[in-house]
RNA sequence: GUGUCCGUAGCUCAGCUGGAUAGAGCAACGGCCUUCUAAGCCGUGGGUCGGGGGUUCGAAUCCCUUCGGGCACGCCA
């Protein structure tokens, strides 16, 4: 179905050429005056030098070639030469009832490709902290947004499992229990089934390896050997990594889930080990790798570059493999295993550099082929209200869990302040709007942004928030639970005829969906979509508060107040799932 | 130093390929609940869009320059 302003800038731009200009001048787009009008367009002051005449005048031909029209309700030609445009009723109302009766109201899906997307790169030994919120916010309304679009959609966690952080962890493990089997190395029977840390020791493990490192560079020594001999099999070392990588993912698993995020896979760094030799032996024997300062690297530079660029390393000096490997010998596999047309990683933004280099890497070496877009998203930081990164009262990292437990705290208390209900459906409902707060608070910023996470704007839930959203659409649902209790069959209700002019508002409004949508995934801009989603709530509750939905005597009106609430519905729900969170039934 | 992103109301941010009085939310102040959920709606006050040049009929938006800030710059991820 072809976009609303599509249609209108046809009918615009018709009436250049039936007044002797040039079509192209007809575009037509969303007013930036909406007291003067709808829609304006703009084309007779571009035109005015080409044609040597006054922009009003241009201005005021078109407008006579658009009498009658059926489009238009009013078309005038303002100076110093806008077109000041107001779709008629009809018409909108018209487009709306088609579009509730299209299969994704009306937008034309891309053609069906692959794309992966790679997010959330949690760290195996590390628990997950507020940095990891963005990349598994933005990556999962990413995914679901190129899948809405048509894409088959595949997301891959890509964990982090297999650099340095796995030697920091086994060594300071080593140093505490020395006495595991796992360091023994004429060990040679069963290992221990269960795990020889808990969660919680090895979220503290890390950072007192990783400091220690820093400190001592003996200490930083040994965590590198343990590194590669990890990596080159060692029967020991690969025992205890499995064990730690067991409670490690379903702990992940426990978090994700609860933020309401899914990967389709669950794969890391270590799974591509055993194709790294093939891939380094093939980067060898076709140069494109030397040797430099010890280490096998590609060199990246281009002619046209003006900034410096240093060089992709794939090996390190030491002979171990870093992110670059693992990464470059996952780009490989998933063009072998996947008939791939993209591929978007989600990043902290600090990685920019970095991932141009590996993408340039992959290309050079041919790796990958030009059919493949390559993508990175490098998100900004989470901050505090102070402007530093985010931290918890007592100066701490902020663990993903404890922040999540916190909302889903301070929901429920706003919950209860204010409504009368059982305390199991109040946790449930909290939770509900909890999620939607975290992750709308994050969508509607743009990605590259760092943004502040202020606890008390999250929870407040006024104006330009999920549970504003969310509190729309409960309000939606209540009335057509209410009309359909007394017996209206709301299934049959269609949003044809305008009586309204905050309905018509509201009609123009969602007109806009399908064109936000497109937008959305060619920018990949899941802001977007909340910007659409705020300014559809805002013009709902004015339409709500103007009109008298359940009460309306007159049925055709009544009829066509429900079908356009319904559609609103569907269309917030849509997006909102796009956004991976839901609306509950009440709040 | 090189590169990159940013600087818009007291605070947090929108402003798409340049267009008519620069928009929201929060905070402040004033209205609206016997009528579909007041987590809402309506209204008031508040900005020389960091500064300076330029292109244009027209610039927050494009170009140059300058100041201020964030971040990254071979063996971390």
């Amino acid at each position: 179905m072809k976009e609303f302003l599509e249609l209108i800038s046809e009918e615009m731009q018709n009436a250049f050429e039936k007044a002797g200009y040039d079509k192209e001048l007809g575009r037509v787009t969303v007013s930036n005056r909406p007291d003067l009008c709808e829609y304006q367009c703009n084309g007779a002051m571009a035109g005015a030098k080409k044609y040597k005449v006054a922009p009003i005048e241009i201005a005021n031909k078109v407008a006579e070639k658009l009498k009658g029209s059926s489009v238009f309700d009013s078309v005038e030609a303002v100076m110093p030469g806008f077109l000041n445009l107001k779709v008629s009723p009809s018409f909108v109302s018209d487009y709306i009832a088609d579009m509730a009766k299209e299969p994704k109201f009306g937008y034309e899906e891309v053609e069906k490709k692959t794309v992966i997307v790679d997010y959330g790169g949690p760290n195996v030994a590390k628990a997950l902290h507020v940095g990891h919120l963005r990349s598994a916010v933005i990556g999962e309304a990413v995914k679901r947004l190129c899948s809405y679009a048509g894409y088959e959609a595949i997301g891959d966690i890509h964990m982090g499992d297999w650099g340095l952080q796995m030697g920091l962890v086994i060594t300071e493990l080593k140093e505490r229990k020395p006495d595991l089997p796992y360091f023994d190395e004429n060990f040679d029977g069963e290992y221990p089934a269960e795990a020889p840390v808990t969660i919680a020791e090895l979220g503290e493990l890390y950072p007192t390896a990783s400091s220690k490192s820093k400190e001592d560079p003996a200490y930083k020594e040994k965590a590198m050997e343990a590194t590669l001999k990890l990596q080159n099999g060692d029967r020991g070392y690969r025992a205890l990594w499995k064990s730690i990588m067991e409670i490690s993912v379903s702990n992940m698993k426990g978090i994700y889930d609860s933020l309401d995020v899914h990967f389709e896979l669950w794969k890391g760094e270590s799974d591509v080990q055993d194709i790294i030799p093939d891939m380094i032996d093939y980067l060898k024997k076709n140069d494109y790798m030397h040797l430099s300062e010890g280490a096998w690297v590609i060199d990246v530079k281009k002619d046209s570059d003006t900034k410096e660029m240093p060089p992709c390393i794939v090996i390190k000096s030491d002979g171990a493999s870093l992110y670059n490997t693992t990464d470059l010998a996952t780009i490989m596999d998933r063009v072998k295993k996947y008939p791939l047309t993209r591929m978007i990683y989600l990043t902290d933004k600090r990685q920019d550099l970095y991932f141009e280099q590996v993408f340039r890497a992959a290309r050079k070496s041919k790796l990958i082929g030009d059919d493949v877009d390559l993508v990175h998203i490098g998100f900004g930081t989470v901050n505090g209200k102070d402007g530093h990164a985010f931290k918890t009262r007592e100066g701490g990292v902020m663990r993903l869990e404890q922040l999540v437990s916190d909302i889903n705290e301070k929901t429920y208390e706003r919950i209860m302040e204010s409504k009368q209900m059982e305390e199991d459906e109040a946790r449930r409902i909290a939770r509900t709007v909890a999620l939607a707060a975290i992750k709308y608070g994050d969508l509607s910023n743009q990605p590259a942004k760092d943004y502040i996470f202020d606890m008390d704007k999250f929870t407040s839930f006024e104006g330009d928030t999920g549970p504003y959203i969310l509190y729309t659409t409960v309000r939606i649902k209540s009335i057509l639970n209410r009309v359909s209790e007394e017996g209206y069959d709301i299934e049959k209700a269609a949003p044809g005829g305008c009586y309204e002019s905050a309905q018509k508002a509201l009609m123009l409004q969602l007109s806009g969906f399908n064109a936000m949508i497109k937008s959305a995934v060619t920018e990949i801009a899941p802001n977007r979509i909340c910007a659409f989603i705020y300014e559809t709530a805002n013009t709902f509750n004015r339409f709500y508060h103007e009109v008298k939905i359940a009460t309306e005597e007159d049925a055709a009106k009544k009829e066509s107040y429900i079908g356009l609430l319904k559609l609103t519905r569907d269309i917030i729900e849509t997006c909102i799932g796009i956004l991976g969170f839901e609306a509950p039934e009440k709040m």
